[in-house]
DNA sequence: TCTAAGTTGAAGCATTCCTTCCGTTTAGGA
DNA sequence: TCCTAAACGGAAGGAATGCTTCAACTTAGA
């Protein structure tokens, strides 16, 4: 689920690699939908592994936030390219973008916003680069389609990270047979708002820009 | 904030009434973004309240959430009274309705979903009433917008409520100054996208329906 | 087969949260 | 103004939950 390249867990013997991955897939979900406290031994079984082993791989709390981040973001960053090469109009690509941002529960903000994540993102070089890349490609994705005129010229790239982040964020106590169902439904409906076919009803404040985003107060 | 009635505290002295008010209010705000669980001293210090009263108003948790669940679904039916009478056609009801919800945060869908609010009204066969008067009255507004054409028919008033329920919950970590500015935004875009005169891309499943907010499984 | 690496979950510790209770404050009537 | 029942606050004890370690056990892979 994860790429794989070269970014982390390398020279670990097989079953530990798989539970590693196991670990860290299982604490997207968990941390998404149930916050970033979610406890240890919910973080272990949900991963189908003793606590003991979260604890060996990821010494705190923080070092299992950091591999998730990292994760999501490499992944984010692939997904976007994909969606630029395959599709050919710049506003395909978005929706493309953003259907599998839904799909594979990605939530593109996570990897902006909230103290915890930017302090996991600024520490680590490699993963701060990648995230800029990844930025740079979505604003490149809106402006594309804005200059294709096919979405509409009053939202930016962070209006683009928050229907996604919100998206993937779902509404608790959702009964079960909705839950896959939902997301799409609403995905639809915000692109079809965001289309330029659409009424365009004025949008109060300027396009929000990723860097809106990241102006989250330190203290 | 909430209804004038006779319902809820009412043989109170003048400076416990206020404090009864002050603590849904915030009880209303902490419920919907960090979960029904807040700390009790969390609750009472966000309503300039000592714990000791706080416990003196409420026994428990439940007797909390029952009267904010209460609030709520009252408010919800004054505010949806107020859009259909004011609005000449369905569409700019429901528009209203949606606009006046978040402002207000208040969770159309929080009074629907959830075991542990969907008991609250249960057991209180008033509360019970008025929360069925006002899902008709949503129903209502969603059959006559799609009459009149204004509103796109591959959608029920469950969505409404989830789109709803999906702004009031804001995403965690968004900077201060964006806080007030983005659920608006996306709530434009949303009803852009539900406007019969945006693209209508077609939605995965039939509309949703309340009954379908209601089918959570009990095990 | 052997061993270093990996796994597990119970146990002890720390922290958070709940709830009560009593000394103090105050609204509002006489 | 005075008085009292009502209301308030918040420290403190106890319960519960979560964190982290570790010693006994298992397994991958040479």
């Amino acid at each position: 689920m994860s790429g794989h390249s070269s970014r982390g867990g390398d020279g670990l013997r097989a079953d530990a690699r798989r539970n590693r991955e196991q670990i860290i897939a299982a604490a997207r979900d968990l941390f998404v939908d149930k916050g970033l406290n979610v406890p240890m031994e919910d973080l272990a079984r949900s991963a189908n592994v003793g606590v003991g082993t979260l604890y060996r791989r990821f010494p705190d709390r923080e070092a299992l936030l950091h591999a998730v981040v990292a994760d999501i973001v490499h992944s984010l960053l692939r997904v976007g390219h994909e969606a630029r090469e395959q599709e050919p109009e710049a506003w395909g690509a978005l929706c493309r973008f953003m259907r599998k941002c839904n799909e594979q529960r990605l939530g593109v903000l996570l990897s902006l916003m909230g103290p915890r994540i930017r302090e996991a993102v600024s520490k680590d070089p490699e993963l701060m680069s990648t995230s800029t890349a990844y930025i740079h490609l979505i604003e490149d994705m809106v402006e594309a389609a804005q200059r294709e005129g096919t979405l509409r010229a009053d939202v930016g790239a962070g209006d683009i990270g928050i229907v996604i982040s919100l998206l993937v964020m779902r509404v608790p106590g959702m009964p079960d047979h909705l839950r896959e169902l939902v997301p799409g439904r609403l995905l639809e409906i915000m692109l079809d708002g965001l289309s330029t076919r659409s009424p365009n009803t004025p949008l109060a404040g300027g396009p929000l820009t990723t860097a809106d985003l990241g102006a989250a107060r330190p203290k």
